[in-house]
DNA sequence: AAAAAGTTATAACATCATATTATATATCTA
DNA sequence: TAGATATATAATATGATGTTATAACTTTTT
């Protein structure tokens, strides 16, 4: 008759007779009947082997041995209760974990902002943010480990999903300089200016380079750099000038940056990558979402792009 | 249909199909068939609202949203088998926690062998050893802040169980004194010498004391101690003799002290108390009856007192 | 593409845990 | 000791958890 598993009810039961002192009580605390809580205990008795409470002027007082076990108890009951709430709030998408890889430029201009907006209404949900170099951030997907990546001018790969992004471009140049009068600026605008630009074996330098072909003016270049934001406090500077997203244009206005819409439309193509194979988590999912519709107002959509 | 509570063997089903990568392997671990698996599975998917595993090439993989609660689970599951483990334990004497109350000269005495023999074979119980004054121990004992207490010459209380041993006393003297020639020792004998003996308001020294009287020789006291084990450094170190229990003298024969039995009679009264309320448990219980037996060889017992 | 092998889900049912109500028994209070 | 209160036991209902049999689905092999 040494019985049976170890009952989850069983030490309930037990931990409402040693806080509510008789089990009459705490029956009605659990919401059932006296018998219900008498049996319970009894079962534990026999499962445990030693008697569970003494009793004193009508009172049950949990057993030295009782006490002794009581911590261990109140904290199973404790994490069953939590694993219940946690498992609430990920339904609600409010608790779990994301981890993004992104390029450095991102982790700094765009992406806080809607992380922050994201996490604000989420209290449970925790994040892991990884910038670093494209190659990477497509080894981190393909190794799943991380749920979501930002890059850009992604090729495509049999373990990656992606899905591009047309972004507006703009050119950016210090506050009150002479572009300022122009509505949009084309390459015969700034080809007296020196330029500021990405990498040489980026698509977007080429994309660009190509537009100032097209026009017959001459790309007259400064520094070549990696990120936009780097490009955006250069000119800040007063270093020259530079064609950007816009997405990364418009944090620097408030650091004496001024900008306008580049002609030809030369965009600049962002990829947002993750593992195909790895179901992403509901958090993920939603995140993912709000992340598309925050790029959705840098866009180039088909209307302008006409 | 977003059910009931939360089930333990829901979340055992759980870990084992993550564990082994199959609802047919965890079966097969759990030693229960494959469908109740199943069902374990699909009641906990209905309970919590999200997908438990995606599968990937014929392998269960758990979830991002399980990953997320993995943790708690485990440790939920790893505290069920450790109350198991400990309620087995105690059932075998072999964890709890005992908390006993005794005189200072008993804790570095006699105490320390009783309790490291008595642990050597129990690893899991611990203990709280609290030295103090007679009138402390038996606040301790009325407050049941203790379980188990070891002191003197208690005149009993109604909130206190307590039985009295009556121990064999000794004179105690350095080794080579000329009293080791002797078999026994009387107060004649010692009526040149200068005593060491405990508080005047003591019960032992009034005992001794009248049987100095009895004897008509003059009780020459050189210091007045509370502790025997005191009286005996002191002895050692030739300040005096003294008249103790013979369980402190034994102590001391490593560092000098010789001694001989003290006639006539004149025992010291050695009482083990506990809160007379509340039940020991079952290991103090046990600790008590070792305590008792460590005795029993310094015990006046009837053959001896005749 | 079909067959074979292996895995999982569903159905029908047995058994045990956990609840109920009714009632006997024990314990406390006056 | 009587009355009030608390607990245990009995009879029974229901849900959780198990079983076996079998259908449905996947993956691998031919």
């Amino acid at each position: 008759m040494r019985s049976q598993r170890l009952r989850l009810r069983q030490l309930e039961a037990l931990i409402a007779v040693a806080d509510h002192g008789s089990i009459t009580n705490a029956a009605a605390e659990m919401g059932i009947s006296q018998p219900a809580v008498s049996r319970l205990l009894s079962d534990l008795t026999d499962r445990l082997g030693f008697s569970l409470f003494d009793r004193r002027k009508g009172q049950l007082l949990p057993s030295q041995e009782v006490r002794f076990l009581q911590p261990d108890i109140r904290r199973v009951l404790e994490l069953m209760r939590q694993i219940s709430d946690v498992s609430e709030d990920i339904n609600k998408r409010r608790a779990g974990h994301i981890r993004i890889a992104c390029l450095p430029g991102f982790a700094t201009s765009h992406l806080p902002d809607v992380v922050a907006s994201f996490l604000e209404r989420r209290p449970g949900v925790s994040m892991t943010i990884e910038p670093d170099r494209p190659e990477r951030i497509l080894e981190w997907m393909i190794g799943e480990q991380y749920d979501f990546g930002v890059t850009d001018g992604f090729a495509g790969h049999p373990a990656i999903d992606s899905s591009n992004l047309q972004i507006r471009t703009v050119c950016v140049f210090p506050k009150g300089h002479r572009l300022a009068a122009r509505k949009t600026i084309t390459p015969a605008d700034i080809g007296a200016e020196e330029i500021i630009h990405s990498r040489r074996d980026s698509e977007f330098f080429e994309r660009l380079h190509d537009a100032f072909q097209a026009a017959n003016v001459e790309f007259n270049s400064l520094v070549e750099i990696r990120q936009f934001t780097a490009a955006c406090e250069l000119v800040c500077k007063g270093a020259g000038i530079a064609v950007v997203s816009e997405l990364d244009a418009v944090k620097y206005v408030s650091q004496g940056l001024d900008y306008r819409p580049f002609r030809p439309l030369v965009p600049h193509t962002l990829s947002l990558v993750r593992p195909i194979t790895q179901q992403p988590s509901m958090v993920t999912l939603e995140f993912m979402e709000h992340f598309a519709n925050s790029l959705r107002p840098f866009q180039l959509d088909s209307a302008m792009r006409r």
